[in-house]
Parts: C-alpha cells; sequence; structure tokens
DNA sequence: GTGAAAGCGCTAACAC
DNA sequence: GTGTTAGCGCTTTCAC
C-alpha cells in the first residue's frame, strides 16, 4: 500500500472529529481521555496507519525516543568476534522495541583523543534520551564525564568499579572467576596458570583478583610465574601458551581472562601435542560463539550480556525525563559453562 | 563544559550578525556565501560550540541524516558469530561517519510474517534517507517490496539474484566457490564434498552452482552423495561431516557454504581422529573470527563485507534526493584465505 | 475531559 | 549574496 502522503495527526483529529490534542494524548497514553473519545482515536489511526513522526516529537518535546550504544570499536582486529557487541545489542534492542524506541549504535575509538568530544557532538545533534556506555569505555573517566556533563542519563556496563553517583549494570567477574579457579582446583589441578587480559580493561583486570580468591579458597599458592600478561587478542594467548607450556614443570591447567585467548592456548597445545583436556585443562571467560565452535570446546564462563544490556537499556527508558541523575548499581551473576577443555589433572 | 542551554541556529545568526537562513547556507555547505561572510559564521558556530539539531533539520527538510541498516537477526542461534554482520555494520558506519550520519541498526526475524509491516512503520516515524538489506532478507520479495513500495532508497547486499529496477551490491559468490573447488582439485583431492548452506539465502546458494563449475573445470564428476543440505549452523556442519566420513570411501576433502558448517566438519574429524589437512582438507566460507581461532585454521572465502556495506551506505547518501529510484548492481570480488586447513590429497 | 495557540529548530521558497 | 516568512508535525502551556 504505497500511501504517497503520509497520515498527520491533523489527518487523524479530522477524521475522528476531535482536535490534534487529543490525539496526542491517545498516542502518549496520557490520562484523562474518556474511553469513547479513545476508541474514536485508535480507529482514526489504525484506518490511516498513522505513525507518529519521531523527529517532530522529539523537536517539540524532550523525548527523543531513541538511546545510544558506544562501544569500543573492534575494527583494529582484522577479524572482529563480534559476539560480546552483538550481544549487548540484541539486549538493548530487545528494551527499545517493546517500549517502540530506535537504538543508535556508536563504536569509538577508545584511544581516539577525541571521542570525547564525538560522543558529545552526537549528543547535541541527536538529543538521546541516553547512553549505554560498554566496557572498557565504561571505565575511562574522560569519556564518561564527557557524557556526564551533558546531562545525558548514562547506564556504564561493568565499569570495573562502581561510582557513587552513577549508574552501572555490571556482572560478578571477581567471585565467578574464583569460582573457575576452584572448579579447576577441584579436579586436582595445583599449577594452574592466568592468562591477564588488556589493563585498560577493569572488568577484566577483576578477572585476575577472582583468579587469586579461588586459589587461596582452595589453599593453592599465588605465584607471579603462573601469570602471563596477554591483551585479550588471539596472538596473545598463544604467545602466553608457547611460554607457559615449556616450562620445565608446565601448568596442567590454564584459565585465560578471555575466550580468544583460550582459543589461542588451544591452537599452541594442539601444535605441541598436548591433549586438551587429557594433558592440559583450559578455560576461558566470555563464551563468545569461538568457544562451541572449536575441539575441544571451551570450558568457559558466561556472562548474562544481553541481559544486562537489555536491564541498562530499560533504565533508560523508564527514567527518561527524570529530574535527577541515575544512581546505583545493579549485578546479574555469570555462570560457569562447563564443556570439553577441562577435565582432571594428568597423574 | 557544561552548556545548560545548547546554542541554536538564531544564536550563531545574532553572534555572526547575519540571518539564521545565512548560517543554514553554511552549515548545509550551499554556495553563494560570501568568502567573508562564511568565516565569520563559522567562527561563531566554533565559539558557541554549535551544533545542528537533526530532528529539526530532518522536519523541514527530508534529509534526516541518518539510515538503517536491516538485517537477519541472529537471536535465534544461542551463541551469534557475530562477525559478518560486525563487519557490515562496520562498513556502513565508516560512510556515515565521514559524512555525518547516523546508522540505525535493525535486526528482523525473517521469519516474522509482519517485518514488512514492521519496516513499514520505521519508515514513516523515522523517515530514513535510505535502507540497506543484508542477505538472506535481501532476496525475500515480500520485504524488498515492502521497503521499496514506501519510496524509501534501498540498497540490496547480495540478494542471489540481480533486479533490473534495483540497486544492489554482491560479491562474486559463484565465481569464488568455482575457484575454491578448482584450488581443491588441483592439490589432487579427487572426492569434493560439499555441505550446502540454507535454502533462504540466495546468496549461499550459488556457492553451490560455483562448486558444481569447479569440478566442471576441473574434469571431475558431480554427485549428489557428495553434497550434503546443510543450514548454516554448527550442527549442521557436525551432522553433514559424520554422513560424509562415515562413507566407505570417504572424501578427501569438504568444502563448506560457511565457516560455521566447516568448523562444525574440524571438530567431526578431530573427535573421529581423523588428521586435517593430512588426511582431509576443509574449507569454508565468509571468514569469521572462528576461521583463524581453531586448529586448524580454517581455510576459507573472504568476502570484502565492510567494503560492500560501505559502498551501499554511500549510494544512499550520495544519492539522497534524487528523483528516480536508484538502479545497478555493483560486484566485490571475494578473495581466497588459504590457511592451514587445507593440502595435498592423501596418497 | 477537551481544545486553541504558541513554539521546538530548522529548511524552503521567494523576495530583495 | 542575503534576509523574510512560512511551515515541517508534533507537544506544551493554559484556557475552558
Amino acid at each position: 500500500m504505497n500511501t504517497s502522503r503520509k497520515a498527520t495527526i491533523d489527518d487523524v483529529a479530522r477524521m475522528a472529529g476531535v482536535s490534534i490534542k487529543t490525539v496526542s494524548r491517545v498516542t502518549n497514553r496520557e490520562p484523562n481521555v474518556r474511553e469513547s473519545t479513545r476508541e474514536k482515536v485508535e480507529a482514526a489511526i489504525a484506518k490511516l496507519n498513522y505513525r507518529p513522526n519521531i523527529s517532530a516529537r522529539s523537536l517539540a518535546s524532550l523525548r527523543s525516543h531513541f538511546i545510544v550504544l558506544v562501544y569500543d570499536d573492534p575494527s583494529p582486529y582484522e577479524n572482529p568476534s563480534g559476539g560480546y557487541i552483538l550481544r549487548l545489542q540484541q539486549g538493548a534492542l530487545r528494551a527499545c522495541g517493546t517500549a517502540n524506541y530506535e537504538l543508535l549504535i556508536h563504536p569509538g575509538r577508545a584511544r581516539k583523543r577525541d571521542l570525547a568530544a564525538e560522543l558529545q557532538s552526537l549528543i547535541e545533534r541527536a538529543r538521546p534520551e541516553g547512553m549505554i556506555l560498554a566496557a572498557p569505555l565504561s571505565n575511562m573517566p574522560s569519556i564518561v564525564d564527557a557524557i556526564a556533563s551533558t546531562g545525558t542519563p548514562l547506564v556504564q556496563l561493568s565499569p570495573g568499579k562502581d561510582s557513587a553517583n552513577r549508574y552501572s549494570v555490571s556482572t560478578n567477574d571477581r567471585e565467578i572467576s574464583a569460582e573457575m579457579t576452584r572448579y579447576l582446583a577441584s579436579l586436582g589441578h595445583q599449577r594452574i596458570a592466568f592468562i591477564a587480559g588488556h589493563r585498560s580493561h577493569k572488568a577484566v583486570g577483576n578477572r585476575l583478583l577472582g583468579y587469586q580468591d579461588g586459589l587461596r579458597d582452595s589453599g593453592l599458592n599465588f605465584s607471579e610465574r603462573l601469570v602471563f600478561a596477554g591483551d585479550n587478542s588471539l596472538a596473545s594467548g598463544e604467545a602466553g601458551a608457547d611460554k607457559l607450556l615449556n616450562r620445565k614443570r608446565r601448568p596442567t591447567a590454564i584459565f585465560a581472562a578471555n575466550d580468544d585467548m583460550a582459543a589461542g592456548v588451544i591452537r599452541v597445545a594442539a601444535r605441541m601435542g598436548i591433549e586438551v583436556p587429557g594433558q592440559l585443562s583450559v578455560a576461558g571467560c566470555d563464551d563468545i560463539s569461538v568457544a562451541s565452535h572449536i575441539f575441544p570446546s571451551l570450558t568457559t564462563i558466561r556472562q548474562p550480556l544481553a541481559a544486562m544490556a537489555e536491564r541498562a537499556a530499560l533504565v533508560l527508558i523508564e527514567e527518561s525525563g527524570a529530574s535527577s541523575p541515575l544512581r546505583g548499581s545493579e549485578i546479574f551473576p555469570a555462570s560457569l559453562k562447563i564443556r570439553e577443555s577441562t577435565g582432571p589433572a594428568p597423574e
């Protein structure tokens, strides 16, 4: 049905025999409309297939009906894994869909000096009702402050460290990493190595703390020699494995702070002819698609990323127009995904 | 800098001592502005940190300054690979960024009956300047026609089959699949199996045709028995491998129509103790991140997805406001990525 | 419970 | 080259 001219609020008002203000009341679910009037208007809306114009609404009110999801641009990687970001997008979109909001995505290079200015420009031009800031951008004060200074409602995802006057949605990185470590220890592993993630990523940093907690809980000693500093990339996982597995007394388990690095460990083990999990157990974190696609499939930690982003979007949508800035923090617990890459320690 | 009230075009006009129309001319790079005037205005813009409001602009003109990327919602998969979609997003965003456009993403379930209505609603509410429709949605007439009927400029990505009165950006699926097949044959493989993709995806269907072309070019016979009908999922790749590798005369090479399925083949081979590529060569298609993360890393076909989406976005942005609908088709050639999973046929 | 009028910030058409 | 005047399609007062 090619309606050359789109129906406007005037058309609906005329058809229903009411004023445009009443139509507006109906579309915005405002109170103080007689039931019979509402029905008349709704009939006209349906008949004309009327949809409020988002720009007009945004211009006249402060409700632009869209939010922005900002995350670190994966483009420096030749081949973005993507699952992480995609799940965030899915969650945010789910909340948007039911509320009839739209989602703008805005990947930005964390290292780019002017990302803060870029975001401010976006805010001024487009006036989003809120922003969701994903890790690791969510723990960069320059970015966070830039957004906050505009007054745009902001939810930080996994900022690594809560801030009293901000709102954040996180997962229990430290606790679940401890649990994974205890799980490995419970399989009899005594030398459990850890490949740490990029320093800039605080939430990933918490996983190292959790690893140490887990060792302690299991009565194992922490040793710097069993920690390799990776940078979240596959290559750094391979480098870590190369180093760790060429020790005279090599670890029987390696826990990597993300799945890309864990995949690197598995690749190196395969090349060296080390059986996984027979001779070496490997665990990752994030449960990206790679985890289930490789052989052996990866024991990992699954964060409820979609649920977290959905919650973030929901908070922004519900609190939209609230006078006071958002404060608080929520924790969405992650869970262990035991798959094929972990097993009892070798004799 | 917390500017409580944002600068408007009036503020700039006042400061520069010109009319708002002149400011508008400057921000829109229209001709007929004296150089000295332009400079005055630009100085005022910089000083006030003025950004045109996107909603006001959209309302007053037909130029909303944003486009929509529509693709099949990956949510039915527990763990979306994502690389494919992410690369499309990256490409579209690149074009948007330089032109100061924004990108709205809209995943939609292909099977959902009302996706067409949903897109029409989005168009009416938000008035995007154009839409990019990714495969496999790009080959579904109901969706394509619904968008086209609104008059919104549309670019189809890999529709599988060109349509004379549409615009599309595709890759040479058939030709490159033939090339991959010839490459495998050149390694001495005589029994090259093929795991086909989902029927709804025409571009993926073209890969089967290319496989047949390649066999013919290499003087090999096509046999239905060497083709397994997958559905693009890891599980279907495993199912295909199970079937093909349990033949008495098993194939020495398996070419899967996407990487997820190829990863499934490699998993099954590993479980069965079949060496890759020693006893079995495996090739995929798409070059998603999994391809480089598994061991052995996957020989595959890399499509210039980002470049294709960038081109699509650029066409929409450049032709925005054009009176005649977009027509034409462009081909972006894909390339073979030879990695570890393919090698000479066993004796 | 409903409506009239003003105006959000910009661009369009036309005047000068 | 530049300015004036009308809207774009809504929401917001505030009157009734």
